[in-house]
DNA sequence: CTTCTGTTGAATAG
DNA sequence: CTATTCAACAGAAG
């Protein structure tokens, strides 16, 4: 048997545990030397924005990574070239007498074209590519095939796929040696490589990146990067990289039978300060825990579970993994999948700010500027500006931590696309893409498609409320008061709508809104309405992104007609003394009497109530002030928000 | 064709 | 705390 020299390429799988690429490069046998390599990829470091989080952590993970190389085999680390794959890789055969590259299959578009390049330069240089799935629970593409070569919209389609596919493999063992490293001198090699494009991460460098200014690193000896030498400065995130962390974090989950057999996804809450869910996604974002080593992880810890309360899918912790899968199944049987235009699955609807494309309708141009509303809604929503201190808190945990509670990803989408803002997802998709830790290529779009019933989900009338959805897990509002600390002198009351709070409760919070926190950006009944609206006709059209006419251009023509026939433009902005004698008029209608005597008598049990549940005597005050002072308040807060700018 | 299901809405009745 | 209504969607199953 001749003996082998083996190039295995991290790319997905920053790991040595539930490997089944690594375990299959060191069962090739015979190994004469073997070399751990990251290609430090300057199109993915200048072509992507990517915030300081992101980046931090994934250096993280590589020391991790290089750390657990260097354990089993003292002359190995993670050896990182600064170059592009498809120029250095040839480069590093030569040079190192390789006889086969190895890796973890990705079957995302991005990676797949360029894995196809490399396929393709393997060929032509005579080494043998082993190419192992294995970061997901099935083979996106094998789902894919098994479907009809069409994607998995439901999970329900994706378990029924997979049902015939046997049993989630088992974790692959964790390699308890590694061969050592041949040579690793580069005479060939260019010392410097150059990038050309436009750097997508201008805007957070303070220093100069002196990544590239020599292949392997500023001493030569193939280095991790560090956060200074790309010119960043440090991150803000708590969340901390590598394999250790990761393992912590799964043991941690492990070590409580009863939270993971009774773990109810769409039960945790938002709102707490302290994460209500695992936080594994970053670690399995970089791979720094397999997907085996979570999915058996629990189903072995359940089995001593002898309690109630099982949860089962979709909601417990092996739907959220089946979800997971089902969107790289999804992406990779969909092309365009992150984008709407030429997208076979997003519904077509005519948002604001959408991708802009050059005449041949392929590339993406860099957006010109939209709508001024929309421009400033959205730049409001991203800076946690909008004046809805929910919304504003979670964009702005975003921004600092990296990382915010899947439900808060709901309640911030929704807002901005089919919520109240009516803007593409595509812009929504692009800023989670630069803040979050976790931001995966599937993932992310096919809930960004999900939330704003472009594809997955249609029910476009279920609208997160900016007040009342995140009272119903925290009244107290600890997560506003944290990330926006400008309004933490606020009572409970006021605290998801200080905007609604009379001046007085405004002086003594030290917060004047319109000074010191913005007012609403918009009006979030009216917003709603206009929205649910413009859905409706868009769901009447049943455009998708792959329509000839998106591709035409037409279809903005369609919308307009249909928006106009259906009066959506009409709908006005209704003041609050309006509203309460439409909803008055409402009930007294649904109660079937519309006499005085049956209005009283329906206020007389909501009274009741009440006092029955309520615990603070505060509550009853609350809804009294509401009821009579509502209206005013509003006015009122207009009115005197100009005496006060005055004043100021 | 009809019926059922769909991880995670809000407001209200009991 | 749980069930129902609100006004009504797509996709899959039958």
């Amino acid at each position: 048997m001749p003996s082998s020299r083996v190039l295995y390429w991290f790319r997905t799988d920053l790991r040595i545990s539930d490997s089944p690429a690594l375990c299959a490069s060191l069962s090739l046998g015979d190994i004469e030397a073997f070399y751990p390599v990251w290609c430090w990829d300057p199109s993915y470091i200048y072509g992507h924005r990517v915030g300081l989080n992101r980046w931090s952590f994934l250096l993280e993970s590589m020391i991790s990574l290089s750390s657990e190389l260097t354990r089993l085999n003292r002359e190995q680390k993670l050896l990182v070239v600064r170059s592009k794959p498809q120029e250095i890789l040839p480069v590093l055969w030569k040079e190192w007498g390789i006889t086969h590259v190895v890796w973890e299959k990705d079957s995302n578009a991005y990676s797949k074209i360029r894995d196809e390049e490399i396929i393709r330069l393997a060929n032509i240089n005579g080494v043998q590519v082993v190419c192992v799935h294995g970061r997901h629970l099935y083979d996106p593409e094998k789902v894919g095939e098994g479907y009809g070569n069409k994607p998995t919209l439901t999970l329900h389609a994706w378990q029924t796929v997979t049902s015939k596919m046997g049993k989630v493999p088992k974790p692959s063992p964790t390699p308890t040696t590694l061969p050592d490293p041949g040579i690793t001198t580069l005479p060939q090699a260019k010392d410097k490589f150059k990038w050309e494009g436009l750097d997508m991460n201008s805007h957070i460098r303070t220093g100069h990146d002196t990544c590239y200014d020599h292949i392997l690193g500023p001493n030569h000896d193939f280095s991790i990067p560090t956060m200074s030498q790309m010119g960043y400065s440090s991150s803000t995130t708590s969340i901390r990289g590598g394999t250790i962390q990761a393992h912590q974090c799964l043991s941690n989950f492990l070590r409580d039978p009863r939270k993971v057999a009774t773990f109810s996804k769409p039960a945790s809450s938002p709102t707490s300060l302290e994460p209500s869910t695992t936080l594994l996604s970053p670690y399995l974002k970089f791979g720094c825990v397999g997907v085996r080593e979570v999915w058996w992880g629990c189903k072995d810890v359940i089995e001593t579970y002898t309690g109630g309360g099982i949860t089962k899918e979709p909601e417990n912790m092996f739907g959220q993994l089946q979800f997971r899968d089902m969107y790289a199944s999804a992406e990779a049987a969909t092309r365009h999948f992150e984008r709407i235009r030429g997208n076979h699955v997003s519904r077509y609807i005519d948002w604001g700010l959408q991708n802009q494309y050059d005449p041949s309708g392929h590339e993406i141009l860099p957006r010109p500027r939209g709508d001024l509303v929309d421009e400033e809604r959205f730049e409001a929503w991203k800076e946690g500006r909008t004046g809805f201190p929910w919304i504003d808190a979670c964009m702005r945990q975003l921004k600092y931590e990296g990382w915010i509670h899947h439900l808060a990803r709901h309640s911030v989408a929704c807002y901005l696309t089919r919520g109240q803002c009516y803007i593409s997802w595509e812009r929504g998709m692009e800023v989670f893409d630069e803040w979050l830790i976790d931001w995966d290529p599937a993932s992310n779009p096919g809930n960004w498609m999900w939330l704003s019933c472009s594809a997955f989900f249609s029910q476009y009338y279920r609208v997160y409320g900016l007040v009342s959805w995140p009272q119903k897990t925290d009244k107290t509002g600890q997560l506003v008061r944290k990330y926006c600390p400008e309004l933490k002198g606020f009572p409970d009351k006021y605290i998801y709508a200080p905007h609604l709070a009379p001046e007085s409760v405004q002086r003594q919070a030290n917060c004047i809104i319109g000074i010191d926190y913005p007012s609403p950006s918009l009006d979030e009944r009216t917003e709603k309405d206009r929205c649910i609206a413009r859905l409706k006709n868009a769901f009447a059209l049943n455009l998708h992104g792959d329509a000839a006419e998106v591709l035409d251009g037409t279809a903005a023509g369609m919308f307009r007609a249909k928006h106009a026939e259906s009066g959506v433009s009409e709908i006005k902005e209704m003041s609050e003394k309006e509203r309460k004698r439409e909803e008055g008029e409402k009930r007294r209608k649904r109660s079937g009497d519309a006499s005085l005597e049956g209005f009283f008598k329906r206020k007389k049990v909501d009274g009741g109530h009440d006092k029955g549940k309520g615990k603070e005597k505060d509550e009853e005050d609350d809804d009294v002030d509401r009821d009579v002072g509502m209206g005013e308040i509003v006015k009122g807060g207009k009115k005197k928000k100009e005496t006060i700018q005055g004043e100021a």
